[in-house]
DNA sequence: GAAACTATGTTGCTATAGCAACGTAAATTC
DNA sequence: GAATTTACGTTGCTATAGCAACATAGTTTC
C-alpha cells in the first residue's frame, strides 16, 4: 500500500491531505488496492455501480458501445485519476460506460456511499468535499466543450477556445496543451479544416502560432469573432 | 414557510423526505426564504458563490455574458428548481453565470458547506446524497448534449436523439417534450434545417411524426444512421 | 544518418446545413 | 369569431466545413 501514497495524495479525493491523514482515512475505510489483469473490466456497461475507483498503476480506458455496436473511447485514465464518481450517483440508468483494463493494473475502490455514511469523521467529509469539487470541475469542462460545439462558425469556436486559454494563462501568449488532432476533437471539427482556419486567422492578423504555441495579436478583433 | 413545503418536497435536495423530516431539517439548518424583487440578482457573474438556491416562487433566469458582451440565457428556472449547486463547488473560477430575478421571487438559500459540516445528522446526509444525484443527472444531460453536438451529420443527431427517447419511453412511439425550436437548440442545429431533415427521414421510411409525436418506423435503419 | 513515422499545413471538390423568406395551420387574445 | 400570434413546414441560395489527397517538416528508430 505504502508505495501508492504518493499517487493517492495527488488524486482528487485526497487533495490537501497530509500523509498521516491519508493513512488514517484509508485505514478507517478499510480500503485496499485491487488487482485487475489486462483485459478485465472494472465496470461493465449496464451494471449498477457501487464504487468509484482511483487508478494506482497500470492503464485503464473508459469506453461505450453505441447503438450501432461501435466502440468509442471516452477517456484514457492515468495513475491518480478518479473514475466512476459520476456513475455512482446516477442510479436511475445503469452506467453507459465500461472501463477496460489495458495493462495489469491496481485500483483503489472507494465506496462513496460508505464515505457519506461515515461523514461524521472530518477526514471523510474532507474527501467528500474534494470529490464534489472534482465533479463540479468535470461539469465545467463539459460546459466549455458544449460552448465550443455550439458555435456554428469554426472561427467562433477557435476564438472562444483561445480566449479561454488567454484567461487561464493570464497571457496573450501561451502553449496549448493539445495537439492539432486533439484540439480538433475538442472543438468538434475536422483537423485539416482547423488548420486551414487557423492559417486564415493568422493571415487576418488575429493571431500567430507555431505548432501549439499561440499568440493573440489582436484581442479586440478576436473577441468580435464570438 | 409552510406554504412552500409542497414545492420543497419536490425539489432535488428533499426528494423522498417526509413532511416531518423536511420541517426538522429546515429548522436544524435555520433556513428561511429570502425575497428578491424583480430585477435583482441572486448570484452575480464573477462572484464567489457560498449558497445554492431553491426557487420557491417567482421566476429566475440564469444567463452569462460572453466576451463580446452578448447575453445568453442558459436556463429558465421554475419553482422547485435547485440552482448554484454546481457553482458552489468550483471555487477556482468565480461563477461565469448570473441569476437574474424576472418576477418578485422567494428563494430558499442553502449553504451546502454547512450541510456538509452537519453531515452527522442523517437528514443532512440524505439531502447531500440527493444533491449529489442531482449533480450526476445534470452531468449526464450535458453528456448526451455533447453526444448530439458531436455528430457532424444532422441525421445522426436526430437518430441519436430519437433512439434516446425510444429507450427512455421504452416504446417506438412517443411524444418528445420539446418544441421544434427547443429540439433544434438541443441538437445545435437550425430549426428549418431540422424540419427539412425530419421530412426527409419520413420520406425515407425511417420515422413518421406529427408535431412532437414521433414513431420509429424502421429501428434498424435508424440505428445505421449513427 | 537513412528510413520510417508522425504531426501539421495546403488545396480542390462537394455535400450539407445555415439563413432568409414565405406559406399554412393552430392557438391565443380580445 | 375576427385578429393576432405562434409553431411548424417548405424551398432556393450560398457559405462553410468535411473529406481526401498530398506536401513538408520534425521526430523516432535502428
Amino acid at each position: 500500500m505504502d508505495k501508492y501514497y504518493e499517487v493517492l495524495l495527488k488524486s482528487q479525493p485526497f487533495l490537501g491531505f497530509s500523509l498521516e491523514e491519508l493513512r488514517s482515512v484509508l485505514e478507517y475505510l478499510n480500503a485496499n488496492p485491487v488487482s485487475y489483469p489486462k483485459g478485465s473490466t472494472v465496470f461493465n456497461q449496464g451494471e449498477k455501480i457501487t464504487h468509484s475507483g482511483i487508478l494506482l498503476e497500470g492503464s485503464v480506458i473508459a469506453e461505450s458501445v453505441s447503438y450501432s455496436g461501435e466502440r468509442r473511447i471516452i477517456q484514457t485514465l492515468h495513475a491518480g485519476d478518479l473514475f466512476g464518481d459520476v456513475l455512482m450517483y446516477s442510479e436511475h440508468d445503469p452506467t453507459p460506460v465500461s472501463t477496460i483494463v489495458r495493462e495489469d493494473s491496481k485500483v483503489l475502490l472507494l465506496d462513496v456511499n460508505e464515505l457519506m455514511e461515515k461523514a461524521c469523521n472530518p477526514l471523510c467529509r474532507k474527501a467528500l468535499v474534494n470529490i464534489l469539487h472534482g465533479l463540479a470541475d468535470k461539469f465545467w469542462t463539459l460546459n466549455r466543450k458544449i460552448a465550443y460545439l455550439s458555435c456554428n462558425q469554426m472561427r467562433s469556436k477557435i476564438a472562444m477556445f483561445l480566449l479561454d486559454m488567454q484567461k487561464r494563462h493570464n497571457s496573450q501568449t501561451f502553449i496549448a496543451e493539445y495537439s492539432r488532432e486533439e484540439l480538433a476533437s475538442l472543438l468538434g471539427v475536422n483537423r485539416s479544416a482547423l488548420s486551414r482556419e487557423l492559417s486564415r486567422m493568422q493571415k487576418d492578423g488575429l493571431i500567430s502560432f507555431y505548432k501549439s504555441s499561440f499568440k493573440i495579436e489582436n484581442l479586440q478583433k478576436l473577441r468580435n469573432c464570438l
